[in-house]
DNA sequence: CATCCGACATTCT
DNA sequence: AGAATGTCGGATG
């Protein structure tokens, strides 16, 4: 069950008379038990509840096992009853998570792994129904477990939503989008106008609806549309307008939220309950940073149903906007204690802070931001005995580019009713309220395109005047807004998390806007994620304005092949690294996330500040912040197409690309052989990351020319080639299309008759050594391992080390945060000293220990032996050895911690690289 | 021709 | 069902 029909089953269970009887039942039912669950919970055979004998026991207790153990209680005993559940010898037996009573008037719960407990009326307890999830299977974090309201009423908007779109088929084409959003824009701040004062008397919206539309809903639109002029309209001209004296009591609100169109979608009887039921909540507890991010899911035809759970979390946006420059607001105020002069003066400062986010979504970074700065100002009007002041902090200085419609209309209705709720908190609700009306009618969110808008008109340079021409922008901005900053010689600060997608991921539109960022500067540009283009447009900005940027990324923009394309575009226009957190996994509020690994990068052009390095849960001051994000000398390092050591050509492995057609399991190619055992010869073992990591057993076909004839004449032979060729022609790759007229051959084939050095292209990170190997000359590798054909045995010793572990993992992209071996980023460019006969005989002798060692374990496969846990202490004692002896030829004596291995690195990666002259892959600059 | 990477994908336990 | 860990081949240089 999705978490929209949940809420749905428990608010209508509320809604129902309570029956002690059946509670129990009704209330697991609605949290997804199927019908024979419970129909054996009812007969007893799966209920474990020791409430429900004697006879005349006044409980009804239902136990599931795992799960919950509930009894309804008798009238006024709820407290007690909780308890003696919680005390309950099968409660623990049965290992439930919650415990819960209730007797139809009030109700009581407990979750007994977090100690987390909920007390409320029974007709109340759907607002709580966040705290039951996991019932459901539902594993949220505690945060979203206290947004119920908004998931609420996020599912309930998202009924409406659909409901009107069914009733309304004209609304659901694309060119009627945009007021559909704007409707349901206008429907929230009702909503939310109506609890909080905005609008006199309580709930008057819905109650205005629901009285003077007719039942049958046929009016519904007319009045909505009704209410929505009078709020456009200023009371004294109503008349005229001809505007009913119902409407009268509804405030003149416009800002441009109720200008233009007043068009209403017809309402069926449906949509009209579901409006009225969306009105029933209370939206006081709306929280503008969570609910804009799960709101903007409903207009989104993918992402409707999933609640919108992949926003940005609190604490994820906090990561960025705390080094950004809260921290320091922050340490200001320690600072500046009870001193009014420096506390004055820091408010005047914030004053003119400007927050700019290009990618801002429903604004969640820009509300955060806003509330956080109202804390600290709120401090200091505390410390300047000024509370309850009119805040300083001007809500133009929060700006947006939204591509989405819905989402920019309702980040600036987050950020209005964030400025009202921090009035509400720090000066009070009347002057709240005194101020809120009518809404500014500027907007500071301009939808359209950030990688075609020209950020300076967005977000214009303040100070001196600059003028700037839109140079190479072949989309002029027409209606952007020119609202003057208050922030005269202010700071800047552009923040967010923008959208990624790997070069392989990206429409043909996206391409061109990559082009339009990126072409004026370089050429390789196209392997670069489309979040770099961000990046680039910020320094960009920062020719024009100082200001720190802060950007949520996905990590590969900080590893791998994108380093050295994007990161001196970024130091060349003058902006350092500040802080950094390092590769983190991704979490939003879904249990099921998104899988991704991303970074946090903060860049400025101004202030020369100390630097931090964020790692997880560490914080650390660093000398400097390389584009690896690591403390060390700004090296960045590039493809290389041969070894700047001297080292031997290390090739990448046999490509099938053949639609899993030329490849056999161990099964497949027994039968095939017991047919027709003339195949041996075709057939030959095939090993990548996996089969060399577990020593599983598969096979491909492996047909020389000549041999084809012997193949074709095989039939399950021939029909595996016809299949690898439609696959080829059916491909959109050129290189499958090409290779399409010789199907038996794999598309690459680097394969040579000799003994070979294969290293898995995948590794785990929890390895400590990479895992490196000999197959014989009829193996073939695959593409998911390099290999070195005819390999010294030294270069074993090499890749073995910690040294080179540390080289792949600091330069190399990685998957996930595992190892991702690249020859040409990681082998090539591998600085090593020049090898004296005697340390290639060492490292040979070093390299023969640790394949005896192994081989001594037979038979343990790769995996095994480098199992952390499990390593052997004979082959951690050869491997140790190995390292001795490397790191010997480096320094002359070992390494102290791996920071003074990639120093070393670093520094002879740098010098070897200055002496030969960056022969770079790139065509053009040999 | 050669190969890097995945707002991932699939297999283990 | 969560944890672990690397397929596959297109897009690009």
């Amino acid at each position: 069950m999705s978490m929209i029909e949940i809420e749905e089953a428990v608010s209508a269970l509320a809604e129902q008379p309570f029956d002690a009887n059946e509670f129990p039942y009704l209330f697991l039912q609605a949290f997804g038990n199927k019908e024979t669950t419970l129909k054996r919970l009812r007969k007893g055979d799966t209920n474990k509840s020791d409430l429900i004998a004697p006879e005349d026991s006044p409980y009804r207790g239902v136990l599931q096992t795992n799960n919950i153990h509930i009894a309804v209680a008798p009238s006024g005993e709820v407290t007690k009853t909780l308890s003696i559940l919680k005390a309950s010898p099968a409660t623990a037996k049965a290992k439930a998570k919650f415990v819960l009573a209730t007797d139809g008037e009030t109700l009581e719960a407990e979750n007994l792994a977090s100690g987390e407990v909920i007390a409320c009326t029974y007709v109340d307890f759907p607002n709580h129904f966040g705290f039951f999830l996991e019932l459901a299977g539902i594993t949220t974090t505690k945060a979203i477990r206290d947004e119920t309201f908004d998931i609420r009423a996020t599912s309930r908007l998202n009924r409406l939503y659909v409901e009107l779109l069914k009733d309304n088929p004209d609304w659901a084409k694309s060119e009627r989008d945009h007021d559909m959003n704007h409707f349901m824009a206008r429907l929230i701040f009702c909503f939310f106008a109506q609890d909080t004062d905005i609008f006199g008397g309580e709930k008057s919206f819905t109650v205005t609806v629901e009285q003077m539309s007719a039942k049958d809903s046929s009016d519904t639109h007319t009045v909505i549309s009704m209410l929505f002029r009078a709020m456009n309209t200023k009371t004294a001209d109503r008349k005229a307008e001809g505007l009913p004296r119902w409407a009268d009591k509804f405030p003149y609100v416009n800002g441009g939220l109720f200008s233009g169109s007043a068009d209403v979608p017809c309402f069926s009887r449906i949509s009209r309950s579901y409006l009225l039921h969306i009105g029933g909540l209370d939206w006081t507890k709306i929280n503008p940073d969570i609910f804009g991010s799960m709101i903007q899911a409903i207009a989104d035809d993918d992402e409707r149903g999933s609640l919108g759970m992949h926003y940005t979390s609190v604490p994820n946006i906090l990561k960025v906007l705390n080094p950004l420059f809260l921290d320091d607001l922050r340490t200001q105020l320690d600072k500046a204690g009870d001193n009014a002069r420096v506390l004055l003066n820091l408010r005047k400062r914030m004053a003119r802070i400007r927050v700019f986010d290009p990618a801002c979504g429903s604004g969640n970074f820009l509300v955060i931001a806003y509330k956080q700065m109202r804390e600290i100002e709120a401090e200091i009007n505390r410390r300047r005995k000024e509370a309850g002041r009119k805040s300083d902090i001007p809500l133009t200085n929060f700006r947006g580019i939204e591509l989405r419609e819905f989402p920019a209309e309702i980040a600036r209705l987050a950020l209005i009713i964030a400025e009202y709720q921090c009035d509400v908190l720090y000066r009070g609700q009347k002057e709240a309220l005194q101020d809120l009306l009518p809404l500014n009618a500027e907007n500071w969110i301009t939808q359209g395109n950030a990688l075609r808008l020209d950020w300076l008109g967005v977000c214009p340079p303040t100070g001196t005047g600059v003028k700037h021409h839109a140079e190479d922008l072949f989309h002029t901005p027409l209606d952007q807004p020119q609202i003057d900053f208050e922030n005269e010689g202010g700071e800047t600060y552009i923040c967010g998390n923008p959208p990624y997608l790997g070069s392989q991921w990206r429409n043909p539109e996206q391409q061109a806007e990559m082009h339009a960022v990126f072409s004026r500067h370089t050429d390789s540009y196209k392997d670069l994620d489309y979040v770099a283009a961000w990046f680039l447009k910020a320094v960009e900005y920062g020719k024009h304005v100082e200001c720190a940027v802060a950007f949520v990324a996905t990590k590969s923009v900080n590893q791998g092949r994108q380093v050295s394309m994007l990161w001196p575009l970024i130091f060349d226009c003058g902006f350092s690294i500040y802080f950094a957190h390092r590769p983190f996994n991704w979490k939003n509020m879904a249990s099921n996330n998104a899988g991704v690994t991303v970074v946090i990068v903060g860049l400025t052009n101004s202030r020369i500040t100390d630097r931090y390095i964020f790692d997880h849960d560490t914080k650390r001051l660093a000398k400097n912040i390389n584009a690896y994000l690591l403390d060390a000398q700004d090296v960045i390092v590039s493809q290389m197409s041969r070894s700047i050591s001297g080292l031997p050509t290390m090739d990448y492995g046999n490509k099938p690309a053949d639609g899993g057609n030329l490849i056999l399991s161990h099964s497949e190619r027994e039968a095939m052989l017991s047919s027709y055992p003339e195949a041996t010869i075709l057939l030959k073992k095939l090993v990548g990351s996996r089969e060399f990591t577990s020593s599983t057993n598969r096979w491909c076909l492996w047909i020389e020319d000549e041999q084809l004839s012997l193949a074709m004449s095989i039939p399950p032979i021939a029909a595996r080639i016809k299949k690898v060729k439609e696959a080829r022609q059916a491909s959109k790759g050129k290189q499958s299309q090409n290779k399409a007229d010789e199907p038996h051959r794999f598309v690459y084939t680097p394969h040579k008759d000799t003994v070979a050095l294969i290293v898995p292209s995948i590794t785990s990170e929890n390895r400590e050594y990479l895992p490196v190997g000999l197959v014989n000359n009829d193996t073939i590798v695959s593409n998911k391992a390099a290999v070195i054909y005819a390999p010294p045995l030294w270069t074993l010793s090499i890749v073995a080390s910690r040294l080179h572990t540390q080289w792949i993992g600091a330069v190399c992209v990685r998957m996930r945060s595992d190892f991702s071996y690249s020859n040409t980023i990681g082998w090539n460019t591998f600085p090593v000293p020049t090898l004296t006969e005697k340390n290639k005989a060492d490292l040979t002798r070093c390299a023969e220990d640790i394949l005896l060692a192994r081989e001594a374990h037979f038979p343990a496969t790769i995996a095994d032996l480098y199992d952390p846990e499990k390593m052997p202490a004979d082959l951690r004692e050869v491997h140790e050895r190995n390292d001795e002896v490397l790191e010997r030829i480096y320094i002359g004596r070992r390494f102290r911690n791996d920071t003074e291995r990639l120093e070393k690195l670093f520094d002879l990666y740098s010098k070897i690289t200055a002496r030969t002259g960056t022969k770079k892959k790139k065509a053009g600059a040999a």
